[in-house]
DNA sequence: CTTGACCCTATACCTTACTGTAAGGTTTAA
DNA sequence: TTAAACCTTACAGTAAGGTATAGGGTCAAG
């Protein structure tokens, strides 16, 4: 098996080496093998599991989210239905983040649609329901 | 004209005292009056400068760019133009912040829909998807 | 005249996901 | 053999928008 440094682990998945020892201290990654000297060493699992990582923090998990799918992932115990229900709770936390930004942009909208473009900002509609007292 | 100290303005527009503070040090409000014992003391043009902020915030602006639209509205040569430009940049972002949300959530409803929710994770495609090795 | 509720400043801390730095040990290439 | 290029730990710093705390002064009620 052939085994590589922090530094090269870190260069094949696009990520810095502080990043790794980050995860390591998280408990994402296992702890690693050490040489003599003190040097961590990786074998091929680790960049496996370094690539789970990152695919699940581009799908909108956060790192602790993670570390429930891979200790879902460790754990051959574990039941699909726990994965689904984490999966699921993303996607209502997700839906629920672009609702409340579709009602900012729809009231940004509004006001920009009001907003002539012209004239000193006395006049700005925008401006003027920034100030408005009701809320 | 009444004036009122920090915590009950803080109060008046539900946001803690020492918030008011950093906006101060932000310079989203002006430097408040002071007692002669250095309490600050505030008019009724406070709450009104703070409801703005609020405001603002709650359409998702910064408070950099909240700080940006009260610098335009207090400035009496300002242009309304400016205020719909910082307006309509707020609202390309926001708009490419709903993308990559719906981008995300489209791949986890993926994910989902093909997991039965029985069985061990051994067969779990949601973590079978997240090990491949494409990506 | 004392107690409690305020207020002041300055500093530290919180979250998340890292990056950067210091001070030092190791390994590799010339 | 020596210099570059690694590696180690521990700690500090970043963004953003605050909150919490320490240590002190002030104000109103009883």
């Amino acid at each position: 098996m052939q085994s590589i440094t922090i530094g090269k682990l870190a260069k094949n998945v696009g990520i810095g080496a502080g990043a790794l020892r980050y995860y390591e201290q998280l408990g994402l990654l296992p702890p690693a093998q050490r040489t003599a000297s003190g040097y961590r060493v990786y074998g091929a699992a680790a960049a496996t599991r370094l690539r789970f990582i990152r695919r699940a923090q581009a799908l909108g998990f956060s790192l602790e989210e993670v570390a429930e799918l891979l200790a879902l992932s460790d754990n051959p115990r574990a039941r699909a239905r726990d994965v689904k229900r984490v999966t699921q709770a993303k996607i209502a936390d997700i839906a629920q983040r672009i609702d409340a930004l579709e009602r900012m942009k729809q009231g940004l909208a509004t006001l920009e649609a009001n907003c002539s473009g012209h004239g000193h900002t006395g006049e700005c509609p925008i401006l003027a329901a920034l100030n408005q007292e009701n809320s």
